[in-house]
DNA sequence: AAGTTCCTCAACCGCAAAGAC
DNA sequence: CGTCTTTGCGGTTGAGGAACT
């Protein structure tokens, strides 16, 4: 039978947008609001499809646009959500205000593909996306409306009981999806950190599926979005302890050189910003917000190639009055991890 | 000044998830 | 529960302009 078009394409125009066109689609959207892009055109006369009309609202014609050019800041942030997200425009997108998925890809593909190379280096904080939340889920497709939704009234929980209720997860991944619910990342350690997780499996589509937190086995998927943004939250959050660790692990030594933490998808959950996280408790969450800047982006050529923290670029914030304790235990559990 | 190459970015395309029926 | 429709996503294309020869 085949897919039906997204539209009729017969006598609809295509191609740049003019500024009548932009007019008409503005005002009719002001007027009724956005969706229904499929009637949208015929209703306010517009001889384009309505995947084109809801493209150039999107991407040009919505207020809420940040309009010139990518600032060094942005730019950065980029790059950043680039090694930790690949791809995912959108989610890239949703971390900057003003842009869209579209601009920021081709932001990248223009601009800062090339100089991915020159992020190359470091050793080495192998991060399996498949382990965060929000990393489970592969390319294309929208996120789920409820899940939208419950995610800006803050119901997460409440979509995952439907979830439940549609019989989606077996009693193992019932508990899996509990867990993930304490945890706001989920990162693992590997026997041996000399062999990067994402690099395990070979071919571009299972790099690919690794990234994106896609494994081979048939695991609960994770709502994308709003578990992203847990993720993000935890990654981009507003204080930027540094870690300050010496590469035997032994100490806070920063003059000892680069070490590594590695972490793959072969053991279960837990790592840095989950169960360290965890350790220090909600209050204490605060000074465990890790540090973006000491994100190495040398995370080799491939965009799906794993993450690279260069964790003696780190050190972390002890407040005044002193959170020597916490320091100290976030360094053990890193090196816990580290080692294990 | 003309021709060619390179670069940027708006727009298109196909796929897949989610929801509706 | 299966099928169809709608919507969102990422990859790709190509027009237009800038830079270079």
């Amino acid at each position: 039978m085949g897919r039906a078009p997204c539209c009729e394409k017969v006598g609809l125009k295509k191609g740049r947008w003019t500024k009548e066109e932009d007019e008409i689609l503005g005002r009719y959207i002001k007027e009724h609001g956005e969706g229904s892009w499929r009637s949208l055109p015929k209703n306010a006369g517009l001889l384009r499809c309505g995947k084109s009309c809801r493209l150039r609202w999107i991407n040009y014609l919505r207020a809420d646009l940040k309009r010139g050019n990518i600032s060094e800041e942005e730019e950065e942030m980029i790059i950043k959500l680039h090694a930790t997200l690949g791809n995912r425009w959108s989610l890239i997108a949703g971390h900057l205000p003003g842009r869209t998925d579209n601009e920021i890809k081709n932001y990248w593909n223009s601009h800062l593909s090339r100089r991915a190379a020159d992020f190359r280096d470091g050793v080495v904080v192998n991060v399996d996306l498949s382990k965060l939340p929000g990393g489970g889920k592969r390319r294309g497709g929208r996120a789920s409306r409820g899940i939208m939704a419950a995610a800006k009234a803050g119901k997460e929980k409440k979509v995952k009981e439907k979830e439940k209720d549609k019989g989606k997860n077996k009693a193992a991944e019932a508990e899996q999806q509990l867990k993930l619910e304490e945890e706001d990342m989920a990162v693992s350690t590997p026997s041996s950190h000399s062999q990067p997780c994402a690099t395990d499996k070979s071919g571009e589509e299972q790099a690919q599926a690794s990234a994106s937190g896609v494994t081979s086995d048939d695991g609960p998927e994770e709502d994308p979005l709003a578990l992203s943004e847990e993720m993000m939250s935890a990654l981009l959050g507003p204080v930027s302890p540094k870690l300050e660790v010496g590469p035997d692990g032994s100490g806070m030594d920063s003059d000892s050189g680069p070490s590594s933490l590695v972490v793959d998808s072969e053991s279960g959950p837990g790592g840095p910003t989950g169960d360290v996280a965890q350790e220090l408790g909600e209050n204490d969450k605060a000074i465990m917000d890790w540090d973006l800047m000491a994100l190495d982006i040398s995370t080799a050529g491939d965009m799906w190639d794993p993450l690279v923290w260069d964790y003696a670029d780190m050190d972390i914030v002890v407040p005044d009055g002193g959170h020597q304790q916490q320091q100290e235990d976030v360094v053990s559990d890193l090196f816990f991890l580290d080692n294990m």
